[in-house]
DNA sequence: GCGACAG
DNA sequence: ATCTTGTCGC
């Protein structure tokens, strides 16, 4: 198993964005047939422990009829890359990621929605794009704050512009934009539907009230442990 | 060089 | 993202 130094030392934010470049041209921006039944929610929060910086992610399963949970998987382990705007991805990836895989395994994910940008990002190859790619399955970004674009208002909705190529939503304080395999109109409907309870989606809306309340226990979670069932969470507990 | 800058 | 108390308002 690599160690979280030897990460450190081989991260590069000049081949990261290369990387990305080269990335972007597997971004497919078509819908995919039928509606998703499973979507999951990723996010992540972090902790001090020790000295150390230690990154908590969370993939939650949201059933899109009943806007309940039906599966929560996470994972801890301690940061190795920082927090570079644009490079969101190589930090965040290594702890939503094994959730999300065994999160995967478990329950049929339609569709993921990421909190972060999609194409709405300076290489347009944002961490939703990064792990629709990666995961080969249609995903959506959600952030709170604007990366890259500029607003344009066009008949009754706001959307965020590269040029004159629409590459996301702005609504009801969030930006909306593609990640992979969904279009831009199609990805703010989505999110817009899941939208019950505040200004973000059910799934990362739950992703990242479990991600908090799971701080509050790291003394007691293994660091590098992914929980492997769906009561693991005590996912009920946080409902 | 200067300003912008997801989480 | 995280560090942090009280406080204004529905």
């Amino acid at each position: 198993m690599m160690h979280c130094s030897q990460v450190k030392e081989r991260f590069n934010a000049t081949r990261a964005s290369r990387a990305q470049k080269l990335l972007r041209g597997m971004v497919k921006l078509e819908d995919q047939p039928g509606e998703p039944r499973i979507v999951a929610g990723l996010d992540a929060a972090y902790t001090r422990i020790r000295g150390k910086s230690i990154g908590i992610g969370v993939a939650v399963a949201i059933d899109v009829d009943s806007l309940k949970p039906v599966s929560c998987k996470w994972y801890a382990a301690e940061v190795c890359v920082p927090y570079i705007p644009g490079l969101l991805a190589f930090r965040e990836m290594r702890i939503m990621a094994p959730p999300l895989s065994i999160l995967a395994e478990e329950a049929s994910i339609d569709m993921v929605i990421v909190d972060g940008h999609g194409i709405a990002h300076p290489r347009g190859f944002g961490i939703a794009s990064h792990v629709g790619v990666a995961f080969r399955i249609p995903s959506i970004g959600v952030a709170k704050k604007r990366l890259h674009g500029e607003l344009r208002k066009i008949g009754d909705r706001i959307y965020l512009m590269d040029g004159d190529k629409p590459i996301g939503v702005y609504t009801n304080g969030i930006y909306i934009s593609p990640g992979h395999m969904v279009t831009v109109e199609r990805a703010a409907r989505i999110v817009e539907r899941l939208r019950v309870r505040g200004k973000l989606p059910e799934p990362t809306r739950v992703a990242d009230m479990v991600t908090k309340r799971l701080k509050r226990r790291i003394p007691g979670l293994g660091l590098g442990e992914c929980s492997t069932e769906a009561r693991s969470t005590g996912l009920l507990d946080y409902i």
